[in-house]
Order: structure tokens, then C-alpha cells, then sequence
DNA sequence: ATATTACTGAATACTGAGTTCGATAACTCG
DNA sequence: CGAGTTATCGAACTCAGTATTCAGTAATAT
């Protein structure tokens, strides 16, 4: 891709991603983006078809890079399982979020947009799915399958919400302890 | 309040709520609204400030009819308890969402919007509060206070939206016991 | 070095929000 | 019942923001 292409979509996202971790999704023009990023008119819809396509590709890149390729053993970014490989995957993803990378956590701290929440969601379910194991222990008999699985991937969400929102003061483990015991 | 007004705020609601159950609420217009109400448009705007406005008040209305009145005994509607007095009065709420009173269900239901679940989850929350010592006991007692409240509220919200998203079939105790189960 | 491709920026059409106002109909209260 | 008030109507208007177009210019790849 050309060199400019990318500098510009680049620009593009961090104009955006600070423009949302100031207001709300629904309140930011596209004038405030290109205004900001510092790019023509023409260039900001020669890249994205709309507003909202803009945060649907920024979500992908962003949750593909930190939850894609936990399926089968592919190649280029296991990233999430290559660090010190702690025994659980979410607790790993904390660590992640911890971090900050992208500036993850501006996005899912203010009440913000339900649509980034929805993204985030998305990508932990598939998550979830894939470490179910570990909460069958867990399941209280009498409620059904979905029910619980859908629990599980909310009862995280509003875990790391509640953490962000609180300014990431308790360390991944700790959450991750509170995570586990109120299951 | 005359007649005129009142008959004019019930048709914009209605219509609102007809949207609602198949839109989401960034992409309906006030001019739907008031095609589908059949009023005019200056009357709209007299009515309220903004849609955002109408959203509000009519959340407010529907929260309030069902939710107030929890507090020292008040005279007016206290509804909530004065029918068969079940012991909880989140069951009761169960029951009362089952008869689907106002359409709250079409609205609960769809992803739609956010802005509804939130007020919704206010409302909760109160409710939640003057529960709490029903679930006092089960309460891990590593998990801070306020985590453990949040999670409370969040818990039952998916819950009955869980409910809602496979056509409200279970039984309003059936719900309950699941939601008891899984704390 | 050249052909290609991306960016610029200004002009433009269009959509939806919210306001204004005079005319008309519906309501309230004495 | 009648006078005065108030709600509604509908069309025209301003304003802000979206999305498109296009000719000119700069960066890039090979």
C-alpha cells in the first residue's frame, strides 16, 4: 500500500481516537476529523465511505490486533499468547488493556458509543468461547447453556468497564481474582 | 392539562415507540416522527425541545408509572405492591414486564439504543438498592462493595434482556431463579 | 524519467434540525 | 352560551453537517 495511503488512514484514526475519548461518538462531525487530522475533504471520504464506516474498520484493526489468531496456529501476530504466557488468555488480555495500547482505554472508559462497546463485545465472545472450559466447573445446573455463556461475556465486559472506569487502579490479577469469584 | 395536549403527546409517543421497536434512535428523524404521529411540525417542537427531549420524557413517564413510589409510603400508584405482594419486588417487576405494559418490551428487546437501556438501568438501580440485602450473603467477600452493586444491576438488566431477545418464554420465577442462580 | 496514484480545496447539491408566524380550530371558564 | 385563551397547522426559512465532483498539484513506484 502506498506510503501515504497508510500515513493518511493513520492520521485519520488518531484524529478520530481523540476526538472520541473527548465527546460522544454521535456529537463528532466529520469536519472536527479532517479539521483535525489536518487532511482535505475529498482524502477523508476517499478512505471511508462514512462516519461509521470509519469506526467499523478502526475496531477491526484495533481487536483484530489484539484478539485475532487464537485460532489455529497462525503466524504472523500470536502476540497475545508470545509474552510470558500466563495461564489464562483473559487474564493476558488485562495486561494488554493495562497497557493502553491505541489508547484502548479512552475509548471504553467514557459512556461514549454503544457501537465501539458492540465491537468489543463481539471480539469477547469469541473469546470466551474459546477458554468456556474453564467456567463449566461454574454453571449452576438449572440455568441454560446460553444464558450462562451470555452471562460470562457481559459479566467481563462490565468487569473491565467497572476497572476503567475507576482509573485501572487494581493490577490484572486482582481483577481477574474479582472476575472469577463473583462467577 | 388540555385535552389537545395531552391526545398530542400520547400520539408522539406511540409513533416514537413504533420507530423505536424498528430503528435504531440515531436514525430515526423528527420527520417520521411527526409523518407517523400526523401532527404538525411546529407542534412537534412545542412539545419538545428536541428529540433527545422526547426520549427522556418518555422514559421518565414509563420508569416513573412503574418504578416510583417504592420509596415511604406514597399515596398515588404504589401499584407495584399492591397487587398480589409477591416477597420480591424484582419478581414483581418480572411479572409486570410479561404483561408488556406500554411496549417496554419491543423497546428492550432490539439492539436500539443505549440511551433507553441507560435510563432503564437508572431506574434499576434504585430498585436494586433497596434490595440489596437480599443479596447481601452471597456477595464473594474479596470483590469491593460498589463492584459487587454494579454487577448486581448488570447482572439483571441482561438478564431480562436475555429474556426479551428469545420472546419472553420462560416463566417470570423461572427468570428469577436463573437470576438468583447465577450470583 | 514517466506513468500512476493520492491529496488538495473549493464549489455544490442535499438532508435534517429547529424556528417563525399568521390563520384556524378546539378548549376552558365564567 | 360566549369571550378569551391556547393548541395545532403548514409552509417558508435559517443553519449545520453530509457527501460528491473535479481540476490542479505533489508524492510515489518501477
Amino acid at each position: 500500500m502506498d506510503r501515504r495511503q497508510r500515513r493518511t488512514r493513520e492520521t485519520i484514526f488518531k484524529a478520530f481516537i481523540g476526538l472520541l475519548s473527548k465527546k460522544h461518538y454521535n456529537q463528532i462531525t466529520v469536519n472536527e476529523i479532517i479539521e483535525r487530522a489536518d487532511i482535505g475533504r475529498a482524502t477523508f471520504y476517499a478512505h471511508f465511505e462514512t462516519k461509521d464506516f470509519l469506526l467499523k474498520e478502526m475496531c477491526e484493526e484495533l481487536f483484530c490486533h489484539i484478539f485475532d489468531s487464537i485460532d489455529e496456529g497462525g503466524e504472523k501476530h500470536r502476540h497475545i499468547f508470545e509474552c510470558q504466557a500466563p495461564s489464562s488468555v483473559i487474564l493476558h488480555l488485562l495486561q494488554h488493556l493495562q497497557k493502553n495500547d491505541n489508547n484502548i482505554l479512552d475509548l471504553l472508559a467514557c459512556e461514549n458509543n454503544e457501537l465501539f462497546l458492540g465491537y468489543f463485545k463481539e471480539s469477547l465472545s469469541a473469546l470466551i468461547y474459546k477458554q468456556s472450559s474453564v467456567f463449566e466447573g461454574k454453571k449452576p445446573s438449572i440455568v441454560p447453556d446460553d444464558y450462562w455463556y451470555n452471562h460470562i461475556v457481559t459479566t467481563l465486559v462490565e468487569t473491565i468497564r467497572w476497572w476503567i472506569g475507576r482509573g485501572v487502579k487494581e493490577s490484572p490479577q486482582t481483577i481477574y481474582d474479582y472476575f472469577l469469584a463473583i462467577l
